[in-house]
DNA sequence: CTGACGATTCACT
DNA sequence: GTGAATCGTCAGC
């Protein structure tokens, strides 16, 4: 298994990178606890002129600046007060493009994960949906938000695990209408017929 | 300082 | 299918 470089996050196309997530593993490391699993669903976010990122039109706060900051790291945020969500940040400094992790197929770590979500038996909703994935990988936006995905702790990484151009479709992104035209974009990619994509389109 | 709201999930009808 | 949960963030006063 090889950590995926900086150089993979600092390209400049997104939805090429989102589409060459699908299949790796990511993996988090605390508190005694290794959780991994593979990504199976993602969302790409296009910097400022996607009206569906929380950067549209070059929007700047305390809360999305580690968009801003180089790619290769994490940013987590609470969303409905409930649910952290996790993005990679990818591209260079100062441009806010973010990958949203929106599904995952455990590989180690199950019983961690299944305490974690409080959830009795392994079934597919166990990591199935940003929020969940986030809860099963015990993520929070207070820990998580802005730590390298290059450190011992929480890392992205690729195996033999070999995924052809049919394996992948494309559709709309999932709970973004209020971004108009931008919620149409075909940004959101998956691997089909994977048990863990969301099923949800809205 | 205040109020409205969200890149969601889950229980319930 | 519908609606509640729940709180940090942000825009506006």
């Amino acid at each position: 298994m090889r950590k995926l470089s900086i150089d993979f996050y600092q390209r400049t196309d997104v939805l090429q990178i989102a589409r060459e997530l699908l299949g790796k593993i990511l993996v988090t490391r605390w508190n005694g606890n290794e959780t991994s699993g593979r990504i199976v669903e993602v969302e790409a976010y296009n910097g400022v002129v996607d009206k569906a990122s929380h950067a549209a039109g070059g929007r700047r706060t305390n809360r999305n600046e580690v968009m801003y900051g180089e790619g290769g790291v994490s940013y987590v945020y609470l969303c409905y007060g409930i649910h952290h969500l996790f993005n990679v940040v990818t591209n260079k400094k100062e441009t806010p493009h973010a990958i949203l992790i929106r599904a995952l197929e455990p590989i180690k770590g199950i019983d961690v994960m299944l305490e974690r979500t409080g959830k009795k038996k392994m079934d597919n909703t166990l990591t199935k949906g940003p929020g969940n994935v986030s809860k099963a990988l015990g993520l929070s936006f207070k820990l998580h938000s802005g730590l390298s995905l290059l450190s011992k702790e929480l890392f992205i990484a690729e195996d033999d695990f070999k995924l052809s151009k049919k394996d992948i479709a494309a559709s709309p992104r999932i709970g973004v209408d209020y971004a108009g035209e931008d919620a149409k974009l075909l940004y959101r990619f998956f691997i089909k017929g994977n048990p863990f994509v969301s099923g949800k389109t809205k």
